[in-house]
DNA sequence: TCGGTTTTGTCGGTTTTTCAACAGAATACA
DNA sequence: TGTATTCTGTTGAAAAACCGACAAAACCGA
């Protein structure tokens, strides 16, 4: 991709995700994302639609390196890993102040459903690549169940007030999932 | 000033200052800057003619900005003034691995000679102001005199492994001049 | 509710940057 | 020493971003 659009997409984007973490997001305006991303309106227009648009793309981008960071880092390590479950935590938490604002109740509903869908998935594939034997209701009731716990704890995690460490909560998260697995394990 | 001039040419400015903090400024290459900067090649050759011209330009912004820094906040400010040496030094210190290569034996050997002058301008000008009755001769020596004190205190102080901190240096540095002006007052 | 201000989305013309390609110079290395 | 690789400086065409201006929409305080 052109070097000057990657720059000015990475620059709008950063400028976004700060206002978020400063400002609801219906009162910011394009002239202040294009006035902190140091770029011409115009130059917005020609990449998003409108602000909505620019807030999408915006959370894909997001969940996509949220997404990259997870992924195992060399063949060798098994996935998914207490590591890798660090790594993710990590992530969210250098960015706290965006995840904070997309997920509280004023943030953005919508954030909510994609990450909690992204999760879905990963459990989705950590069952079927399991073999565990279980029917499709089951199966359905149970990624739910994970998938909703896993997103309540790092939500609860990122609103309060720094309840503790990444690496506790990432101990603690990891010993759940683990306990949840052996129960299947023995079940099947 | 076009948007893209300017932050390009940043871009390209401080990719050459970190490279200089790194590596002999001989050893660096055209392609690398541009790499570092994250912009083409082309571009560095549409702002500069070639490598030093772009480490000339480069460091008359730096010296710009030091003197910037040392220029009173507002009116109401004596200039100069003990803050406005702590300024100086502490955006100095800020930039010590610049300032330390440029500065070094294998540095930039006209910077020094650069920063020396804008340091005997400043001198100058107080001597100037103050109305000290000084033939030319001794006014010129007295310039040199104190300059090459400055520069060789800083220099000292940024090549030398952290001999002290800003405020220190400052502090004592501060109460040389002093002294000497005292000494001019008393004279004339 | 009115009138003034701000924001929005779009446009056209201009400037800058990008990329790829080039030949020649310099450098590394075997 | 000769060869291969890298670096340099330049070019031209294409893409992107810039700026300023515009009318319409939205917003806000009196």
């Amino acid at each position: 991709m052109d070097r000057r659009i990657k720059k000015n997409q990475t620059a709008i984007m950063n400028a976004l995700i700060h206002l978020i973490g400063e400002k609801d997001f219906e009162k910011i305006t394009i002239n202040e994302i294009a006035e902190r991303a140091d770029v011409n309106r115009g130059t917005i227009y020609s990449h998003y639609s409108d602000k909505y648009d620019l807030l999408d793309k915006c959370l894909e981008a997001h969940l996509y390196h949220l997404i990259e960071s997870c992924s195992s880092v060399d063949e060798t390590e098994p996935y998914p890993s207490k590591s890798s479950l660090l790594r993710t935590l990590g992530q969210m938490e250098k960015n706290a102040l965006f995840y904070r604002n997309v997920l509280s109740n004023k943030g953005i509903p919508s954030f909510r459903n994609h990450l909690q869908k992204m999760i879905s998935n990963q459990v989705m594939e950590q069952i079927v690549e399991n073999n565990l034997s279980l029917n499709e209701l089951s199966k359905d009731i149970l990624v739910q169940f994970l998938s909703s716990a896993i997103v309540g704890v790092i939500e609860w995690w990122l609103t309060q007030p720094m309840p503790c460490s990444v690496e506790e909560i990432t101990e603690q998260l990891w010993s759940l999932l683990e306990h949840n697995q052996m129960i299947l394990r023995s079940e099947s």
